[in-house]
DNA sequence: TTAGTAATAACTATAATGCAAATAACTAAG
DNA sequence: CTTAGTTATTTGCATTATAGTTATTACTAA
């Protein structure tokens, strides 16, 4: 019997946006592409082929094992790109996910891959008007993204922003516990703008359900900020 | 030289949620199955397969005027469901894009194909909380969804309703002229709640930029409303 | 003990929103 | 020609949310 499976399909691949938030920046991961010079492009998100009777949400958890020795992280869908031509390789249907955690932890991934840089992403745009961004190393000099790349980490900057106010996304770049100049800073790094403190602690004492655990920070000099975290409810 | 493409890979489809408001509800295309009977489900969102080399824009424009003979209309990607076993036929990705017009269109369309009907969607659900949704015929009796199409309806109804209030989205479902009244019943239908009118005409008035054509509504008994259109630069 | 700094709280002004009523525009009937 | 009936549109007010400024508190370091 003939099966859709007996045609020629496009090949269907999950590319991974592996984020943070580090020194006031957005960042992700990039990864030097082993066969370039293609095309100009030498950067690219890390990403990997969908097996037949393999899920999606299983690609990425093997990409970001594969990639960075990574587990338990938090993703979720951005969306599926397949202009024909995007990858000279051939035909390849891209979906690709976010994967959201702090920045200490996505710091040691990146050390153990020499392949792997953390970049910091820069768009030109305010708010959520959409277009490219760009991926710039530590000197503030753009690295060039193969494919769509660049379109695709536009499209993940508009839609964090387009989250930070209605979901709990922005508490996916923290550790469990965290100050809220902690979630301010997320919040500052992914719009690209400075926020006024108060009006920001009392929007995020009433849309999200936080909990005061009582605990200060410590170590630091001057007055320590409380330690919150999210309460049971509203963890997804 | 051995290529991703040698490998099994799953096959890609493209699913469309093809939908209008009409008497006060949104409203679905659904489409009576061929193979039906291998699951319980006999009614399906319409789709067709990706061919090598062919877009995935190009693949819904494909499959919107293959079952219902338009074209020209808006559309947006809604998410890409992968989970093997979702088709009894093999491991199928379906992206899933949600088709937008107004009613009096999409009427025309349905009845050229009579495997095609046109179901209100109902969701258990308030606000964004996400969940599945039902598709109820004319008697308000639900017609089985086959695979997961019923987690993608609920999607569907989330995406809507979360983008109605900061995007022009809800004027897709009209026609370029149109009343206030009609976009309220937009959103209420989209919302499943009603809204209070002098509120919802000022939101109305600020958020887009609407332009009065000074012409108003003929033919009704009683005060004829305004006609109002999309000033030019607010048309995506 | 005291100065310095950041976290937190209190206060005030402004803008957004929700509700209720009043006015305007039209049809249809007397 | 007038009037009742219905809906569109505008207006005004009360309420709530939001932003910005200032004061207070808690801690470190000298």
């Amino acid at each position: 019997m003939t099966s859709i499976f007996d045609y020629p399909n496009p090949a269907t691949a999950v590319d991974l946006a592996i984020l943070c938030v580090h020194d006031g920046a957005l960042r992700c991961v990039i990864m030097r592409r082993e066969d370039g010079g293609v095309m100009g492009g030498d950067w690219a998100l890390p990403g990997g082929f969908v097996h037949r009777d393999g899920s999606l949400e299983e690609t990425v958890t093997r990409v970001l094992h594969d990639k960075t020795g990574l587990r338990d992280v938090h993703f979720e869908q951005l969306a599926t790109y397949g202009t024909p031509g995007r990858d000279p390789r051939g035909h390849v249907i891209s979906v690709v996910y976010l994967a959201i955690m702090p920045a200490e932890v996505l710091i040691k991934g990146v050390a153990a891959n020499p392949d792997l840089r953390l970049v910091r992403i820069k768009v030109d745009w305010p708010g959520e008007t959409g277009g490219v961004a760009r991926a710039l190393d530590d000197t503030g000099a753009p690295l060039h993204m193969a494919f769509d790349h660049a379109d695709i980490l536009g499209d993940m900057v508009k839609r964090l922003r387009g989250k930070l106010d209605y979901t709990p996304i922005g508490f996916e770049f923290l550790p469990p516990r965290f100050t809220l100049r902690d979630v301010q800073a997320v919040h500052e790094a992914i719009l690209d703008q400075s926020l006024t403190k108060p009006a920001f602690r009392r929007k995020l004492l009433d849309r999200h359900t936080l909990r005061a655990t009582g605990v200060r920070e410590s170590g630091g000099a001057y007055r320590p900020a409380e330690l919150y975290e999210l309460s049971q409810d509203q963890e997804e």
